[in-house]
DNA sequence: TATTATCTGTAAAATATGTTGCAAGACAGT
DNA sequence: ACTGTCTTGCAACATATTTTACAGATAATA
């Protein structure tokens, strides 16, 4: 039976216990609690006030962590290289990657996001990146600003007009195509900035101006906004963290990470913003836009433009 | 003397500063985000170090900071002035305290991606189906494909015809912006039908049509690819996750997650997939890309139709 | 284009921080 | 009580950090 064996289980235990205990301490706060016993009066002292609030008591000057633990200095110093680090800084810096990995959201550390290609595989590389960017940019963008936005954008008085740059038109157009669907008197500006000033001649106080300016900032688009602002047009503006010269004239501003492991800039943040304020106007104005959506359908189905498969 | 003036200076820019600051700026993150505006170039790229890894990345040493943004140290301490601290060290201490709050709060708001609005508001919705999107796409896409199609994109003896539809021709633009950055004998068809039998014509046994195509799947779409595929052309197809019939004629189809709380769906995980190939492309292509980089910077230069500002 | 104002980095000074040697104090075992 | 060992803080030293002064660079303006 098992009595016999007993002591060899608790044995083993016990020796199964030392070592999880001696070798893998993660955190610091682990590794102090674990040395507690071996720690001396002041040693102790010391060891209950950084975990006392742990951990950001321990990122201040060695000093300070001193003097709050009511010991002196060289002790601190020295616990720390009991701890196994080789001085106060290098315990210090442990910490902070602590706090960073606490803190930082747990999707970024996803494991990979194309699971049979390697993690250095350029698709992991840029999901990473394009998901921090997202991270970054929601975590920046004020949602009542956002809402303000949606807000002016679903006012079916004003007349919205769009308008983009190089590698902006892209998103300049797509938001055209679905906020047209949502409401009329949207207008999507031409990238050809020699007929802008027939566009602003059509615009009026209240009217709202989508702008899409990111770095290379074009100096075209900045007359643009300065014309239309002259005239009360609100301007909505997207562009990067560097945030374009429009952002003098703007009324919104949203800025959007785009930095990816690439020669140029990744607007996919951007699109997602995009489409967020897109549904959201769509949610503002359903009334209107449902309507128009099916009357859309009808017209599809009359052009057959659009067939239904499977 | 200067204290005269000097005093009503202040005044001023208090009052200034006062109504930019009417919504209190209670983080060190919203201060920099409120004063971004006002803020120099180098302090910018500070600003947005510090941002970065919130608030981890400022309890190092102001070295390190300096550092990590590559600027001087004396922009940093100059920077924490002009927010208000009397020093480095207070500015520390005040992000400490921050930190403190926040690791303290039971509530961990981590989890949302627009942290200052609440869980249902869309932004967080939106957000939540999206990276879902992203986790799903490339999680079933083959990287063996993906690497294909990028060879053949790459692959200077081949032309290639980019087409899209009703909602994708946004993404068929930008694709082709920026593989018309990387290389030669690259076309996008216009989305008008009545001209593409003009483009077929041109196209030669062995050149690549990227095809976006998701529901509704465009009739016209189908047999454009049909036409190509009889020439010889090898197809590229983006669609969702139902698969556009144009399947049936691609060599590399690339299905995409495209569901989100909205009427409509969204494209920003083909979005991601788009750039990360165009990314690959360049690498694929560098020796040639870089120079036709450069040759358009100078073009840029001599068009003055880009400026540099700030 | 020249001029002015502003920005930004280098370098050195001022200051704070971290480390180590040493002696006084505490404590356990004889 | 004595002895030896271990612990602890003081103080000096070495090092790193922060600040300040200055000059070159850059952008804005006329």
């Amino acid at each position: 039976m098992l009595q016999d064996s007993d002591w060899r289980y608790k044995f083993f235990t016990k020796r199964t216990m030392g070592t999880i205990l001696t070798n893998p301490a993660t955190t610091i706060a682990e590794k102090l609690q674990q040395k507690f016993d071996s720690l001396t009066r002041a040693e102790r002292q010391l060891a209950n006030s950084l975990l006392d609030n742990y951990p950001v008591s321990g990122l201040t000057s060695i000093t300070t962590v001193a003097q709050n633990a009511d010991v002196s200095t060289p002790t601190v110093a020295r616990m720390v290289q009991k701890l196994g680090f080789s001085g106060y800084p290098e315990f210090q810096s442990a910490l902070r990657g602590e706090l960073e990995a606490r803190i930082s959201n747990p999707i970024a550390k996803h494991d990979n996001w194309a699971t049979t290609a390697p993690e250095t595989h350029i698709l992991n590389r840029f999901a990473d990146a394009v998901i921090e960017n997202v991270r970054q940019t929601l975590g920046q963008l004020d949602p009542v600003e956002f809402d303000g936005a949606c807000t002016m954008l679903a006012d079916k008085e004003r007349s919205v007009y769009i308008v983009g740059g190089r590698i902006t038109r892209a998103l300049a157009d797509y938001m055209f195509t679905h906020l047209q669907v949502a409401r009329e008197k949207v207008t999507l500006i031409p990238s050809n900035s020699n007929t802008w000033p027939h566009y602003v001649l059509d615009m009026q106080a209240g009217d709202a101006l989508v702008v899409f300016d990111v770095r290379r900032y074009e100096h075209d688009i900045l007359k643009l906004a300065e014309l239309a602002k002259e005239r009360g047009v609100e301007i909505i503006l997207f562009t990067d963290q560097w945030s374009s010269p429009v952002s003098k004239f703007a009324t919104y501003r949203f800025n959007c990470r785009i930095e990816v492991p690439s020669a140029w800039d990744s607007s996919t943040a951007t699109m997602l913003i995009v489409e967020t304020m897109i549904a959201s106007v769509q949610d503002r104005t359903w009334n209107i836009t449902s309507d128009r959506m099916e009357a859309l359908e009808k017209l599809f189905d009359r052009t057959k433009l659009f067939r239904k498969f499977i």
